[in-house]
DNA sequence: TCTTACAGTGAGTGAACATTCACTTAATAA
DNA sequence: TTATTAAGTGAATGTTCACTCACTGTAAGA
């Protein structure tokens, strides 16, 4: 007979793998079982449903991607050259794969239909943390064309959003939450040196 | 009697936004029929099943994502303020949500198994189109802090594609030339200003 | 040894789902 | 008017899937 610890992280090692290769909706409970090398009825020993087991992973992982935001705010709060270590921070932040599947869980938050009032919303976070961040330091580099290249990156997220989140009404301010903010980080500002006039964005500027 | 046009409209309507906001695996044709006030057995005088109609989706977006990036080329190789045109063009691109909605086809790719020779591999066009465009040009503004700033907009593509593609053996190999792809544009190149020496990218540097 | 408790198993169950089909309706041609 | 064709319908069908349950190991304490 078996551990229940070691069989608990079996199963959830081949539930992550496939949850994030093919999505919740899409993977059976029977490939699950079958990819942890354990009998089907063995998983609802240890998870109430599949979703429950969706949410187990979405919390854990949730709970390293607010861990990550805290660590980043620290970070350019201390350090000097805050651009670049927010950039190093961001690329750190998503190429690690434990953190990105916190991504497709957020895609699949709504699917799950159980946000409650206690989860923060990662896209505030996010904000909230470039915009202090900046605001609090007056970034040196911030010229027009590092503000728009950092605004790509920025829409780049919101089209994430729009695209794997739900585009319904509910869930889509969230999305225009991170664009609004975008541009208030190329346009006025109280401490950028990219400022232009509200409105006008860097992207009206001719040559 | 309906116009059998306007039928499939409808029916492409309503499954596109499903699909978008539920996932294709997550949406019952049920579901599409309801919404386009049809009956479930019309969907099926038009198209030959669910999966069917997702790749005549995702095929149809597809076109206008091939077509949109070879505008972006063009409008790369001809205008003034290389970098500015190319944000701005991203951007749009990504801002599009016809267009948004290739990613989520994209990301259906792998579960719909149907790949084939001659379906074009959008990152590989994507990181062609930057290359040339930045070698052709000598682009002025490829600053460190420029060129770091698009890194993150890639990177953060990347993670996209690490999501919400297969994170399977087949299909990493795609994300992993776009992380090269980006470090190259950072790193040395025969036309950047930024060029430090290969492997030492922008990130170890110190103040 | 016997007992209790925990872990594992996989055939079985009912609900949800994609797809089919026998039939109806409308428009146009003969 | 009648025949033909294309479009529409929703109850019926068979399949897939999440979840259950009666039963089998295994280990540790009495």
């Amino acid at each position: 007979m078996r551990d229940g610890a070691e069989t608990r992280r079996r199963l959830e090692r081949a539930a992550l793998k496939l949850f994030v290769a093919k999505g919740v909706a899409a993977t059976t409970v029977r490939e699950v079982a079958a990819a942890a090398d354990i009998a089907e009825g063995t998983l609802y020993r240890h998870y109430v449903s599949k979703e429950e087991l969706a949410w187990e992973l979405f919390h854990r992982h949730y709970r390293g991607l607010a861990l990550e935001l805290d660590r980043l705010q620290a970070g350019v709060a201390t350090l000097p050259d805050k651009l670049e270590i927010m950039i190093r921070h961001f690329c750190k932040f998503f190429d690690q794969d434990p953190l990105l599947f916190s991504y497709l869980l957020l895609s699949q938050h709504g699917h799950l239909q159980r946000v409650t009032s206690e989860t923060p919303n990662p896209v505030d976070v996010v904000v909230r943390v470039m915009e202090e961040g900046l605001a609090r330091n007056e970034v040196q580099g911030l010229t027009p064309e590092v503000a728009a290249a950092l605004v790509m990156g920025l829409v780049l997220q919101v089209a994430v959003f729009r695209i794997y989140g739900r585009l319904t009404e509910e869930l889509s301010p969230l999305a225009d939450t991170l664009v609004k903010a975008a541009w208030r980080l190329v346009a006025p500002g109280p401490a950028g040196t990219a400022g232009s006039s509200p409105g006008t964005s860097i992207f009206s500027a001719k040559t």
